[in-house]
DNA sequence: AAGTATTTTAAGCCAAAATTAACATCTTTC
DNA sequence: GAAAGATGTTAATTTTGGCTTAAAATACTT
Protein backbone atom coordinates (compact mmCIF):
# COMPACT_ATOMS: atom_id res chain seq x y z
CA UNK A 1 0.00 0.00 0.00
CA UNK A 2 1.47 3.30 -0.84
CA UNK A 3 0.70 6.39 0.46
CA UNK A 4 -0.66 8.92 -1.79
CA UNK A 5 1.54 11.81 -3.69
CA UNK A 6 -0.63 14.74 -5.13
CA UNK A 7 0.57 18.19 -6.80
CA UNK A 8 -0.85 21.43 -5.62
CA UNK A 9 -0.95 23.99 -7.25
CA UNK A 10 -2.01 27.36 -5.46
CA UNK A 11 -0.78 30.37 -5.35
CA UNK A 12 -1.45 31.60 -1.86
CA UNK A 13 1.63 30.64 0.24
CA UNK A 14 -0.29 31.23 3.49
CA UNK A 15 -3.42 28.95 2.44
CA UNK A 16 -1.08 26.31 0.69
CA UNK A 17 1.59 26.31 4.02
CA UNK A 18 -1.48 25.08 6.30
CA UNK A 19 -2.86 23.11 4.17
CA UNK A 20 0.07 21.52 3.47
CA UNK A 21 1.13 20.57 7.11
CA UNK A 22 -1.95 18.84 7.58
CA UNK A 23 -2.04 16.81 4.40
CA UNK A 24 1.63 15.78 5.14
CA UNK A 25 -0.17 14.60 9.02
CA UNK A 26 -2.39 12.31 7.07
CA UNK A 27 0.61 10.99 5.02
CA UNK A 28 -0.30 12.21 2.09
CA UNK A 29 2.98 13.89 0.05
CA UNK A 30 2.67 17.07 -1.34
CA UNK A 31 4.53 18.22 -4.63
CA UNK A 32 3.39 22.33 -4.09
CA UNK A 33 4.05 25.09 -6.93
CA UNK A 34 2.49 28.70 -6.61
CA UNK A 35 2.18 29.21 -10.42
CA UNK A 36 0.01 28.13 -13.21
CA UNK A 37 2.61 27.61 -15.58
CA UNK A 38 4.63 25.49 -13.55
CA UNK A 39 2.10 23.40 -12.49
CA UNK A 40 1.26 22.93 -16.12
CA UNK A 41 4.63 21.27 -16.47
CA UNK A 42 4.07 18.69 -13.40
CA UNK A 43 0.92 18.17 -13.93
CA UNK A 44 1.51 15.82 -16.79
CA UNK A 45 4.47 14.12 -15.52
CA UNK A 46 3.65 10.69 -14.36
CA UNK A 47 3.49 10.01 -10.62
CA UNK A 48 0.62 11.87 -9.20
CA UNK A 49 -2.17 9.91 -7.52
CA UNK A 50 -4.59 13.41 -7.81
CA UNK A 51 -3.94 16.91 -8.73
CA UNK A 52 -5.49 19.68 -6.53
CA UNK A 53 -5.90 22.92 -8.88
CA UNK A 54 -6.43 26.28 -7.57
CA UNK A 55 -8.89 27.73 -10.45
CA UNK A 56 -7.84 31.73 -10.08
CA UNK A 57 -4.11 31.89 -10.89
CA UNK A 58 -2.18 34.80 -12.61
CA UNK A 59 -1.33 33.49 -15.95
CA UNK A 60 -1.85 30.20 -16.66
CA UNK A 61 -5.02 28.87 -14.84
CA UNK A 62 -6.16 26.23 -12.85
CA UNK A 63 -9.12 25.66 -15.50
CA UNK A 64 -6.40 25.48 -18.05
CA UNK A 65 -4.25 23.10 -16.29
CA UNK A 66 -7.43 20.62 -16.31
CA UNK A 67 -8.18 21.48 -20.03
CA UNK A 68 -4.48 20.26 -20.96
CA UNK A 69 -4.53 17.40 -18.87
CA UNK A 70 -7.45 16.33 -20.37
CA UNK A 71 -6.74 16.89 -23.86
CA UNK A 72 -3.70 14.29 -23.96
CA UNK A 73 -5.76 11.93 -22.86
CA UNK A 74 -4.24 11.62 -19.14
CA UNK A 75 -6.61 10.16 -16.61
CA UNK A 76 -5.66 11.11 -13.10
CA UNK A 77 -8.21 12.16 -10.69
CA UNK A 78 -8.59 15.96 -10.42
CA UNK A 79 -9.71 18.42 -7.81
CA UNK A 80 -10.40 21.30 -8.63
CA UNK A 81 -10.40 24.45 -5.91
CA UNK A 82 -12.06 27.86 -6.03
CA UNK A 83 -13.78 30.88 -4.13
CA UNK A 84 -16.37 30.85 -6.36
CA UNK A 85 -18.84 28.32 -4.69
CA UNK A 86 -21.52 28.84 -8.34
CA UNK A 87 -23.05 25.74 -9.27
CA UNK A 88 -22.19 26.95 -12.79
CA UNK A 89 -18.64 27.17 -11.96
CA UNK A 90 -19.10 23.35 -9.80
CA UNK A 91 -20.65 22.37 -13.53
CA UNK A 92 -17.94 23.45 -15.73
CA UNK A 93 -15.34 21.96 -13.93
CA UNK A 94 -16.85 19.24 -13.51
CA UNK A 95 -17.77 18.40 -17.31
CA UNK A 96 -14.71 19.52 -18.45
CA UNK A 97 -13.21 16.52 -16.81
CA UNK A 98 -12.55 17.50 -13.22
CA UNK A 99 -13.69 14.72 -10.63
CA UNK A 100 -14.82 16.80 -7.58
CA UNK A 101 -14.65 20.33 -6.79
CA UNK A 102 -14.41 21.86 -3.72
CA UNK A 103 -15.02 25.44 -2.67
CA UNK A 104 -13.53 28.00 -0.84
CA UNK A 105 -13.16 28.02 2.45
CA UNK A 106 -13.03 24.54 2.83
CA UNK A 107 -11.58 22.32 5.97
CA UNK A 108 -8.58 20.16 5.38
CA UNK A 109 -9.99 16.96 6.71
CA UNK A 110 -12.74 17.50 4.20
CA UNK A 111 -10.39 17.75 1.69
CA UNK A 112 -8.72 14.67 2.66
CA UNK A 113 -11.38 12.57 2.78
CA UNK A 114 -12.21 13.99 -0.91
CA UNK A 115 -8.72 12.61 -1.77
CA UNK A 116 -9.23 9.31 -0.40
CA UNK A 117 -12.19 8.50 -1.94
CA UNK A 118 -10.93 10.09 -5.08
CA UNK A 119 -7.77 7.55 -5.24
CA UNK A 120 -9.36 4.52 -3.87
CA UNK A 121 -11.14 4.15 -7.72
CA UNK A 122 -9.15 3.31 -10.83
CA UNK A 123 -8.61 5.41 -13.68
CA UNK A 124 -10.81 6.72 -16.16
CA UNK A 125 -11.79 5.39 -19.71
CA UNK A 126 -12.11 7.96 -22.09
CA UNK A 127 -12.21 6.37 -25.46
CA UNK A 128 -15.03 6.51 -26.80
CA UNK A 129 -14.68 3.20 -28.81
CA UNK A 130 -13.69 -0.22 -26.62
CA UNK A 131 -11.07 -2.91 -28.16
CA UNK A 132 -10.64 -6.52 -27.07
CA UNK A 133 -8.81 -9.21 -29.15
CA UNK A 134 -9.70 -8.23 -32.92
CA UNK A 135 -13.14 -6.13 -31.67
CA UNK A 136 -14.04 -2.62 -31.91
CA UNK A 137 -16.91 -1.32 -30.57
CA UNK A 138 -18.37 2.28 -31.60
CA UNK A 139 -20.06 3.17 -28.19
CA UNK A 140 -21.75 6.51 -29.76
CA UNK A 141 -22.58 4.59 -32.89
CA UNK A 142 -23.25 1.16 -31.59
CA UNK A 143 -21.38 -0.10 -34.22
CA UNK A 144 -19.34 -3.47 -33.58
CA UNK A 145 -17.00 -3.56 -36.43
CA UNK A 146 -18.70 -1.76 -38.23
CA UNK A 147 -22.03 -3.84 -37.73
CA UNK A 148 -24.70 -2.20 -36.14
CA UNK A 149 -25.96 -3.20 -32.76
CA UNK A 150 -29.46 -2.83 -31.72
CA UNK A 151 -29.92 -1.24 -28.27
CA UNK A 152 -30.29 -4.10 -26.31
CA UNK A 153 -27.72 -5.66 -27.94
CA UNK A 154 -25.56 -2.63 -27.29
CA UNK A 155 -26.56 -2.97 -23.46
CA UNK A 156 -25.46 -6.12 -23.31
CA UNK A 157 -22.63 -6.22 -24.99
CA UNK A 158 -20.86 -2.99 -23.42
CA UNK A 159 -20.66 -5.14 -20.56
CA UNK A 160 -19.46 -7.84 -21.65
CA UNK A 161 -16.64 -5.73 -23.39
CA UNK A 162 -15.83 -3.51 -20.81
CA UNK A 163 -14.84 -6.76 -18.37
CA UNK A 164 -13.77 -8.54 -20.67
CA UNK A 165 -12.56 -12.52 -19.36
CA UNK A 166 -14.78 -11.34 -16.71
CA UNK A 167 -18.16 -12.93 -15.96
CA UNK A 168 -20.87 -11.18 -16.43
CA UNK A 169 -23.98 -12.44 -14.06
CA UNK A 170 -27.03 -13.45 -15.81
CA UNK A 171 -28.93 -11.56 -13.37
CA UNK A 172 -26.92 -8.42 -14.06
CA UNK A 173 -26.70 -8.33 -17.79
CA UNK A 174 -30.90 -8.67 -17.37
CA UNK A 175 -30.81 -5.69 -14.76
CA UNK A 176 -28.35 -3.74 -16.93
CA UNK A 177 -30.78 -3.85 -20.02
CA UNK A 178 -34.12 -4.26 -18.45
CA UNK A 179 -34.13 -2.47 -15.13
CA UNK A 180 -35.88 -4.21 -12.42
CA UNK A 181 -38.97 -4.71 -14.72
CA UNK A 182 -40.97 -7.80 -12.72
CA UNK A 183 -42.02 -9.41 -16.00
CA UNK A 184 -38.27 -9.81 -17.52
CA UNK A 185 -36.78 -12.92 -17.72
CA UNK A 186 -33.74 -14.97 -17.85
CA UNK A 187 -34.80 -16.05 -21.56
CA UNK A 188 -34.22 -12.67 -22.61
CA UNK A 189 -30.75 -12.15 -21.29
CA UNK A 190 -30.03 -16.21 -23.13
CA UNK A 191 -32.50 -15.10 -26.56
CA UNK A 192 -29.90 -11.81 -26.75
CA UNK A 193 -26.74 -14.01 -26.71
CA UNK A 194 -27.90 -15.74 -29.77
CA UNK A 195 -27.92 -12.72 -31.68
CA UNK A 196 -24.80 -11.56 -30.36
CA UNK A 197 -23.18 -14.89 -30.89
CA UNK A 198 -24.16 -14.86 -34.41
CA UNK A 199 -23.07 -11.50 -35.20
CA UNK A 200 -19.39 -12.19 -33.67
CA UNK A 201 -19.19 -15.07 -35.75
CA UNK A 202 -20.96 -13.54 -38.93
CA UNK A 203 -17.43 -11.01 -38.30
CA UNK A 204 -15.45 -14.02 -38.29
CA UNK A 205 -14.14 -12.78 -34.69
CA UNK A 206 -11.76 -14.82 -32.61
CA UNK A 207 -13.57 -13.59 -30.04
CA UNK A 208 -16.36 -15.80 -28.47
CA UNK A 209 -19.37 -15.67 -25.69
CA UNK A 210 -19.04 -18.31 -23.66
CA UNK A 211 -21.31 -19.50 -21.39
CA UNK A 212 -20.46 -20.16 -17.75
CA UNK A 213 -23.41 -22.57 -16.35
CA UNK A 214 -25.41 -21.10 -13.37
CA UNK A 215 -23.06 -18.27 -13.48
CA UNK A 216 -23.55 -15.85 -16.26
CA UNK A 217 -21.14 -15.02 -19.52
CA UNK A 218 -18.07 -13.53 -20.54
CA UNK A 219 -16.25 -12.53 -23.36
CA UNK A 220 -13.59 -14.38 -24.35
CA UNK A 221 -10.74 -14.75 -27.26
CA UNK A 222 -8.97 -18.37 -25.41
CA UNK A 223 -9.84 -20.92 -27.23
CA UNK A 224 -11.41 -24.17 -25.54
CA UNK A 225 -8.46 -26.46 -23.79
CA UNK A 226 -10.21 -29.79 -23.68
CA UNK B 1 -24.18 3.82 -25.20
CA UNK B 2 -25.91 3.16 -22.43
CA UNK B 3 -27.11 5.68 -20.29
CA UNK B 4 -27.26 5.63 -16.75
CA UNK B 5 -29.38 4.02 -14.33
CA UNK B 6 -29.63 5.11 -10.45
CA UNK B 7 -31.50 4.15 -7.50
CA UNK B 8 -32.50 7.58 -5.46
CA UNK B 9 -33.86 6.91 -1.81
CA UNK B 10 -35.38 10.11 -0.96
CA UNK B 11 -38.39 10.81 1.22
CA UNK B 12 -39.59 13.93 0.44
CA UNK B 13 -41.68 13.11 -2.57
CA UNK B 14 -42.40 16.77 -3.31
CA UNK B 15 -38.10 17.17 -4.02
CA UNK B 16 -37.32 13.63 -5.27
CA UNK B 17 -40.31 14.23 -8.03
CA UNK B 18 -38.68 18.03 -9.31
CA UNK B 19 -35.47 15.91 -9.35
CA UNK B 20 -36.22 13.17 -10.87
CA UNK B 21 -37.66 15.15 -13.81
CA UNK B 22 -34.83 16.91 -14.20
CA UNK B 23 -32.73 13.59 -13.89
CA UNK B 24 -34.71 12.38 -17.32
CA UNK B 25 -33.98 15.46 -18.92
CA UNK B 26 -30.67 14.28 -18.50
CA UNK B 27 -31.00 11.13 -19.91
CA UNK B 28 -30.69 9.44 -17.02
CA UNK B 29 -33.22 6.42 -15.44
CA UNK B 30 -34.00 6.58 -12.32
CA UNK B 31 -35.77 4.07 -9.90
CA UNK B 32 -37.24 6.40 -7.03
CA UNK B 33 -37.87 5.12 -3.53
CA UNK B 34 -38.90 6.71 -0.80
CA UNK B 35 -37.75 4.52 2.32
CA UNK B 36 -34.72 3.08 3.70
CA UNK B 37 -35.84 0.02 3.81
CA UNK B 38 -37.04 -0.30 0.14
CA UNK B 39 -33.77 1.21 -0.84
CA UNK B 40 -31.77 -1.47 1.17
CA UNK B 41 -33.43 -4.54 -0.66
CA UNK B 42 -32.82 -2.38 -3.94
CA UNK B 43 -29.51 -0.68 -3.46
CA UNK B 44 -27.83 -4.49 -3.26
CA UNK B 45 -29.23 -5.39 -6.96
CA UNK B 46 -27.12 -5.05 -9.55
CA UNK B 47 -27.56 -2.63 -12.52
CA UNK B 48 -27.13 0.37 -10.77
CA UNK B 49 -24.85 2.83 -12.33
CA UNK B 50 -24.75 4.58 -8.79
CA UNK B 51 -26.67 4.92 -5.33
CA UNK B 52 -27.71 8.57 -4.04
CA UNK B 53 -28.82 8.00 -0.64
CA UNK B 54 -30.41 10.66 1.43
CA UNK B 55 -28.78 10.53 5.27
CA UNK B 56 -31.71 11.55 7.36
CA UNK B 57 -34.42 8.63 6.44
CA UNK B 58 -37.08 7.56 8.99
CA UNK B 59 -36.17 3.88 10.23
CA UNK B 60 -33.39 2.70 8.06
CA UNK B 61 -31.30 5.38 6.96
CA UNK B 62 -28.96 6.13 3.74
CA UNK B 63 -26.30 5.78 6.69
CA UNK B 64 -27.28 2.23 7.01
CA UNK B 65 -27.31 2.02 3.44
CA UNK B 66 -24.06 2.71 3.19
CA UNK B 67 -22.52 0.45 5.30
CA UNK B 68 -24.52 -2.37 3.91
CA UNK B 69 -23.62 -1.90 0.60
CA UNK B 70 -19.88 -1.53 1.20
CA UNK B 71 -19.98 -4.78 3.72
CA UNK B 72 -20.93 -6.77 1.32
CA UNK B 73 -17.79 -5.80 -0.78
CA UNK B 74 -19.55 -3.88 -3.31
CA UNK B 75 -18.21 -0.71 -5.27
CA UNK B 76 -20.89 0.61 -7.14
CA UNK B 77 -20.26 4.27 -6.72
CA UNK B 78 -22.10 6.49 -3.98
CA UNK B 79 -23.47 9.78 -3.60
CA UNK B 80 -24.84 10.76 0.26
CA UNK B 81 -27.24 14.17 0.35
CA UNK B 82 -27.61 15.61 3.52
CA UNK B 83 -29.11 18.70 5.33
CA UNK B 84 -26.13 18.49 7.10
CA UNK B 85 -23.26 20.14 5.86
CA UNK B 86 -20.77 19.72 8.61
CA UNK B 87 -17.46 19.20 7.78
CA UNK B 88 -17.70 16.09 9.94
CA UNK B 89 -20.30 14.61 8.72
CA UNK B 90 -18.96 14.57 5.24
CA UNK B 91 -15.67 13.41 6.51
CA UNK B 92 -17.60 10.48 8.27
CA UNK B 93 -19.53 9.44 4.83
CA UNK B 94 -16.39 9.84 2.41
CA UNK B 95 -14.37 7.63 5.01
CA UNK B 96 -17.15 4.88 5.19
CA UNK B 97 -16.84 4.78 1.18
CA UNK B 98 -19.52 7.37 -0.10
CA UNK B 99 -17.23 8.73 -3.06
CA UNK B 100 -19.22 11.89 -3.01
CA UNK B 101 -21.24 14.29 -0.62
CA UNK B 102 -23.79 17.00 -1.56
CA UNK B 103 -25.39 19.62 1.01
CA UNK B 104 -28.76 20.20 0.90
CA UNK B 105 -30.26 22.24 -0.48
CA UNK B 106 -28.62 21.41 -4.02
CA UNK B 107 -29.24 22.76 -7.70
CA UNK B 108 -30.05 19.19 -9.68
CA UNK B 109 -27.18 20.43 -12.28
CA UNK B 110 -24.76 20.38 -9.61
CA UNK B 111 -26.02 16.65 -9.11
CA UNK B 112 -26.22 15.96 -12.81
CA UNK B 113 -22.01 17.06 -12.85
CA UNK B 114 -21.29 15.25 -9.78
CA UNK B 115 -23.13 11.79 -11.41
CA UNK B 116 -21.32 12.11 -14.53
CA UNK B 117 -17.83 12.79 -12.86
CA UNK B 118 -18.38 9.25 -10.79
CA UNK B 119 -19.86 7.19 -13.71
CA UNK B 120 -17.06 7.93 -16.21
CA UNK B 121 -14.53 5.96 -14.25
CA UNK B 122 -15.22 2.08 -14.93
CA UNK B 123 -16.33 -0.18 -11.25
CA UNK B 124 -13.45 -1.08 -9.28
CA UNK B 125 -13.21 -5.16 -9.54
CA UNK B 126 -12.46 -6.99 -6.95
CA UNK B 127 -12.10 -10.75 -7.98
CA UNK B 128 -11.07 -13.01 -4.97
CA UNK B 129 -8.46 -15.77 -5.67
CA UNK B 130 -7.16 -18.40 -2.91
CA UNK B 131 -4.00 -19.91 -3.45
CA UNK B 132 -2.58 -23.27 -1.49
CA UNK B 133 0.82 -24.55 -2.49
CA UNK B 134 0.52 -24.48 -6.55
CA UNK B 135 -3.34 -23.96 -7.11
CA UNK B 136 -4.94 -20.75 -7.77
CA UNK B 137 -8.44 -20.53 -7.09
CA UNK B 138 -10.36 -18.13 -8.84
CA UNK B 139 -13.97 -17.80 -6.55
CA UNK B 140 -15.75 -15.84 -9.11
CA UNK B 141 -14.67 -17.53 -12.46
CA UNK B 142 -14.88 -21.00 -10.37
CA UNK B 143 -11.48 -21.61 -12.41
CA UNK B 144 -8.64 -23.89 -10.74
CA UNK B 145 -5.96 -23.11 -12.46
CA UNK B 146 -7.61 -22.47 -15.60
CA UNK B 147 -10.04 -25.66 -15.15
CA UNK B 148 -13.53 -24.87 -14.46
CA UNK B 149 -15.36 -26.38 -11.92
CA UNK B 150 -19.21 -27.04 -11.72
CA UNK B 151 -21.32 -25.40 -8.94
CA UNK B 152 -21.00 -28.76 -6.81
CA UNK B 153 -17.37 -29.45 -7.06
CA UNK B 154 -16.85 -25.60 -6.44
CA UNK B 155 -18.77 -25.29 -3.14
CA UNK B 156 -16.48 -28.41 -1.70
CA UNK B 157 -13.57 -26.78 -3.05
CA UNK B 158 -13.84 -23.82 -1.90
CA UNK B 159 -14.25 -24.80 1.80
CA UNK B 160 -11.48 -27.14 1.80
CA UNK B 161 -8.51 -24.75 0.18
CA UNK B 162 -9.99 -21.73 2.98
CA UNK B 163 -8.73 -24.27 5.41
CA UNK B 164 -5.84 -26.22 3.66
CA UNK B 165 -4.37 -28.71 6.29
CA UNK B 166 -7.25 -28.71 8.12
CA UNK B 167 -9.92 -31.86 8.44
CA UNK B 168 -13.40 -30.98 6.88
CA UNK B 169 -15.83 -33.39 8.89
CA UNK B 170 -17.51 -34.94 5.84
CA UNK B 171 -21.30 -34.10 7.09
CA UNK B 172 -20.29 -30.23 6.94
CA UNK B 173 -19.35 -30.52 3.16
CA UNK B 174 -22.41 -32.09 2.57
CA UNK B 175 -24.38 -29.70 4.66
CA UNK B 176 -22.69 -27.09 2.43
CA UNK B 177 -23.08 -28.49 -0.63
CA UNK B 178 -26.67 -30.15 -0.32
CA UNK B 179 -28.14 -27.73 2.64
CA UNK B 180 -30.44 -29.97 4.60
CA UNK B 181 -32.10 -32.33 2.00
CA UNK B 182 -33.20 -35.22 3.16
CA UNK B 183 -32.06 -37.51 0.26
CA UNK B 184 -29.05 -36.31 0.45
CA UNK B 185 -26.15 -38.92 1.21
CA UNK B 186 -22.45 -39.67 2.11
CA UNK B 187 -21.74 -40.69 -1.33
CA UNK B 188 -22.75 -37.27 -2.90
CA UNK B 189 -19.66 -36.07 -1.11
CA UNK B 190 -17.42 -39.25 -2.29
CA UNK B 191 -18.39 -38.80 -5.89
CA UNK B 192 -17.54 -35.30 -6.08
CA UNK B 193 -13.86 -36.25 -4.27
CA UNK B 194 -13.19 -38.52 -6.58
CA UNK B 195 -14.05 -35.84 -9.71
CA UNK B 196 -11.96 -33.29 -7.58
CA UNK B 197 -8.74 -35.71 -7.54
CA UNK B 198 -9.28 -36.54 -10.94
CA UNK B 199 -9.15 -32.93 -11.82
CA UNK B 200 -5.59 -32.09 -9.68
CA UNK B 201 -4.39 -35.03 -11.23
CA UNK B 202 -4.63 -33.52 -14.51
CA UNK B 203 -3.25 -30.25 -13.78
CA UNK B 204 -0.44 -32.28 -12.01
CA UNK B 205 -0.74 -30.59 -8.86
CA UNK B 206 1.18 -31.04 -5.73
CA UNK B 207 -1.64 -30.94 -3.62
CA UNK B 208 -4.15 -33.62 -3.23
CA UNK B 209 -7.21 -34.42 -0.99
CA UNK B 210 -6.63 -36.72 2.06
CA UNK B 211 -9.12 -38.91 3.47
CA UNK B 212 -9.23 -38.98 7.23
CA UNK B 213 -11.21 -42.20 8.01
CA UNK B 214 -14.75 -41.57 10.00
CA UNK B 215 -14.12 -38.01 10.03
CA UNK B 216 -13.55 -36.28 7.13
CA UNK B 217 -10.58 -35.10 4.05
CA UNK B 218 -8.79 -32.39 3.73
CA UNK B 219 -6.15 -30.86 1.36
CA UNK B 220 -2.62 -30.89 1.71
CA UNK B 221 0.69 -30.88 -0.02
CA UNK B 222 2.65 -33.07 2.07
CA UNK B 223 3.77 -36.24 0.75
CA UNK B 224 2.60 -39.70 2.91
CA UNK B 225 4.35 -40.87 5.58
CA UNK B 226 4.83 -44.35 5.29
C1' DA C 1 -51.41 4.19 -41.68
C1' DA C 2 -48.10 1.18 -43.79
C1' DG C 3 -43.87 -0.73 -43.58
C1' DT C 4 -39.79 -1.86 -41.16
C1' DA C 5 -36.92 -2.92 -37.29
C1' DT C 6 -36.78 -4.53 -32.77
C1' DT C 7 -38.33 -6.85 -28.76
C1' DT C 8 -40.95 -10.33 -26.47
C1' DT C 9 -42.90 -14.87 -26.09
C1' DA C 10 -42.99 -19.63 -26.25
C1' DA C 11 -41.84 -24.21 -27.57
C1' DG C 12 -38.83 -27.92 -28.63
C1' DC C 13 -34.20 -29.35 -28.55
C1' DC C 14 -29.59 -30.16 -26.70
C1' DA C 15 -25.78 -30.51 -23.49
C1' DA C 16 -23.86 -30.27 -18.93
C1' DA C 17 -24.30 -31.40 -14.29
C1' DA C 18 -26.31 -33.92 -10.60
C1' DT C 19 -27.94 -38.10 -8.94
C1' DT C 20 -28.21 -42.95 -8.56
C1' DA C 21 -26.63 -47.41 -8.09
C1' DA C 22 -23.76 -51.29 -8.82
C1' DC C 23 -19.53 -52.82 -7.98
C1' DA C 24 -14.40 -52.35 -6.77
C1' DT C 25 -11.06 -51.31 -3.41
C1' DC C 26 -9.10 -50.07 0.79
C1' DT C 27 -8.74 -50.26 6.28
C1' DT C 28 -9.44 -51.87 10.53
C1' DT C 29 -10.17 -55.45 13.74
C1' DC C 30 -10.18 -59.92 15.39
C1' DG D 1 -5.75 -62.98 6.36
C1' DA D 2 -10.85 -62.90 6.35
C1' DA D 3 -14.88 -60.22 7.40
C1' DA D 4 -17.12 -55.98 7.88
C1' DG D 5 -17.50 -51.46 7.22
C1' DA D 6 -15.99 -47.39 4.93
C1' DT D 7 -14.62 -45.18 0.83
C1' DG D 8 -13.69 -45.02 -4.32
C1' DT D 9 -14.96 -45.37 -9.15
C1' DT D 10 -17.67 -45.51 -13.02
C1' DA D 11 -21.43 -45.53 -16.13
C1' DA D 12 -26.53 -44.92 -16.74
C1' DT D 13 -30.19 -42.09 -15.89
C1' DT D 14 -32.57 -37.98 -14.61
C1' DT D 15 -32.80 -33.24 -14.09
C1' DT D 16 -31.73 -28.62 -15.00
C1' DG D 17 -30.25 -24.82 -17.47
C1' DG D 18 -29.32 -22.96 -21.75
C1' DC D 19 -29.89 -22.52 -27.00
C1' DT D 20 -32.36 -21.66 -31.05
C1' DT D 21 -36.18 -20.44 -33.78
C1' DA D 22 -40.07 -18.57 -35.56
C1' DA D 23 -44.10 -16.18 -34.77
C1' DA D 24 -46.53 -12.43 -32.26
C1' DA D 25 -46.38 -7.98 -30.25
C1' DT D 26 -44.55 -3.58 -29.98
C1' DA D 27 -42.02 0.46 -31.27
C1' DC D 28 -40.21 3.46 -34.93
C1' DT D 29 -40.22 5.92 -39.45
C1' DT D 30 -42.01 8.04 -43.30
Amino acid sequence: MHSMRILYVEDEAYLASAVIHLLKKADIAVDWVASGEEGLKLATKPGYDCLVLDIMLPGVSGWDILKEVRSQGLTTPILMLSALAEVDDKVRALEAGADDYLAKPFKTAELIARLKALTRRPPLQTDETLRYADLEYDLSNRLLNGTPLTAKEAELFELLIRHPEQIQPKAQLLARAWGNEAASSDNYVEVYMSYLRKKLEQLGSSATIKTIRNLGYKLTSEKDVS
